[in-house]
DNA sequence: TCTCTAATTTGACATCTATCTAGGCACGTT
DNA sequence: AACGTGCCTAGATAGATGTCAAATTAGAGA
């Protein structure tokens, strides 16, 4: 933390996206110190075996959705355990939520995961066969 | 450099499925306790603003790799910190480095962020099996 | 209204993490 | 050999994080 140098070059960032084609991977151009800044919670808030599990658990879930129950079952955690795991994903903007009835539902927020993978992604072939090619 | 053990990277970890295409992406089947464990901590590696700007400064750096005074150059942090960031990320197997000379020089593990990216999406999946494809 | 179940919030705790300063090792140069 | 520079390790510390038990909120039904 502390004032690095780098301005705040690019702005588009990450959540910017918008334009179709892709993201700027991770290896085709410096990460400016605002990027990093964004993205990093992001991938924080995937950096969890209970988290990655949660995701991954809504995710296949049937209807691309599941109750807090279903969840909850699915591991050897308490209920307000879990809970906080889901206010994490939530609150980094990975997953959504509505009550309905007695329970409440979480689904995938779509984009999230995809922006993410783009970014760690398809350059790094490129990058790699550059590298063995030297 | 002898002291720092091997990079636990791969191991199969979630791609596991042993067909030789492709991983399974967190949505299309549930991941299991102990793959989440083994992909929490590749996670956790980039998931701060600092290591996430190290990796793609290496990565951006020509010839693939960087030495720790080019990136030292990029923060305001001191040396030390540094040190920390990149010992992390090769501890992930996310990077490897080499001592020539005065210089230690520092580059991306091929294979491991592209992992990542098939894992968070099926989207990214299929592009980085049709690059290596080609 | 009262009660039961589902889910979250609160508060506490132990652990982990990012950062710094100080010091040490390795290499190149004088 | 002695020095200077590049990089890493060691130790310390403030702050973040994961977990649980207890308490709270919200809806369904008797």
């Amino acid at each position: 933390m502390s004032k690095q140098q780098l301005p705040i070059v690019n702005s588009g960032v990450v959540a910017g996206d918008g334009d179709g084609t892709c993201c700027a991977p991770l290896v085709c151009e410096p990460l400016s110190q605002a990027e990093a800044a964004e993205l990093a919670p992001l991938f924080k808030a995937i950096a969890d075996p209970v988290r990655l599990r949660l995701l991954s658990l809504i995710a296949c879930h049937e209807g691309g959705e599941a109750c807090v129950c279903d969840l909850t079952a699915a591991f050897d955690l308490t209920a307000p355990t879990i809970s906080h795991h889901l206010k994490v994903l939530k609150q980094a903007g990975l997953i959504d939520s509505e009550r309905r009835g007695t329970w409440v539902y979480y689904w995938l927020n779509p984009g999230v995961l995809e922006r993410l993978s783009a970014i760690l992604g398809p350059r790094a072939a490129a990058a790699a066969a550059s590298a063995a090619a030297s």
